[in-house]
DNA sequence: GCCTAAATCTATTGATTTTATAGAGTTTAG
DNA sequence: CTAAACTCTATAAAATCAATAGATTTAGGC
């Protein structure tokens, strides 16, 4: 599972990605999102040290994306809250480290296994761009008003 | 990633599955897998419950398989140990909740995202199988001797 | 029956991580 | 100069994870 800190994120980036130009208010995102405030606030600062956001201190400043939206995909936001998308370490790309209770990595079936998980993953969470997301779901809120 | 728990629990799966027909004792499991000793004991009594090993007490006990290695696969090992596979709970098929943070599911795109991710990885983790898994291990092994 | 080997059960501890909040500080528009 | 807004440091509450301790029950073999 991701932590909320991650999905958290994700909320708020594609939330972003509807209006890729505008600037938000933190606490605009926390309330269109339901993520409580404060927490929201360092997610933020972090996207921001990251370089996916920037923002504008002072009166009418603000968060906006620094980058664009179809470059920036679920992979690259998971690794950053919630580190390696393997299942366990010694399949990770990014973060890898040896598995403390195995003795030989080479001939260890769930290494094998693994890997190939995490490498599939991977491919369709890069696939999930902010872009692809934030236009899906406008698709879908559109539909379902014109059904109501 | 998966808890050590789940991690161990495989292990030992895996390392009766070499033999299936074979009595084990914990502390051999133990030492083979490099798993504290304690800790497999509880992973090893969970595994009883769910009914994939079988166990017999007081001397000349141990642990056996109950269950015929080629039909438990990884999937199932981790929905006993950690929950879901999907990574937001409202995208898991055995232990779905809805996310507090979503106002409505249907429209939400990382319900979407996050459901066809979650059926591709059952998918995999299904054909990983605790046969298929000791056979390769032993394969491996096996090269890697015949090398040295 | 007694001894010993082995699984079983209960409880609890310590460490770590996650989630969240408080409050002071800094920047900028007007 | 003041209000609005992001920034930073600190910390606390809660949950989870990993591991251990110690007592108990069961069964085999002499």
């Amino acid at each position: 599972m991701l932590s909320k800190k991650c999905k958290y994120a994700i909320h708020a980036l594609v939330h972003m990605a509807k209006e890729p130009e505008k600037k938000f208010l933190i606490k605009d995102i926390s309330e269109a999102c339901n993520i409580p405030k404060k927490f929201l606030e360092a997610i933020l600062l972090e996207l921001k040290r990251a370089g996916v956001l920037g923002s504008k201190q002072g009166k009418g400043g603000g968060y906006f994306l620094r980058q664009d939206p179809a470059t920036v995909n679920l992979a690259e936001v998971l690794r950053m809250f919630d580190g390696t998308i393997a299942l366990v370490s010694c399949a990770a790309h990014k973060f890898y480290e040896p598995c403390a209770e195995c003795e030989d990595e080479a001939t260890c079936s769930l290494h094998h296994a693994f890997l190939e998980i995490r490498m599939a993953t991977v491919e369709m969470l890069k696939n999930e761009t902010l872009e692809g997301l934030a236009k899906k779901e406008l698709k879908m809120k559109a539909k379902k008003k014109a059904k109501a």
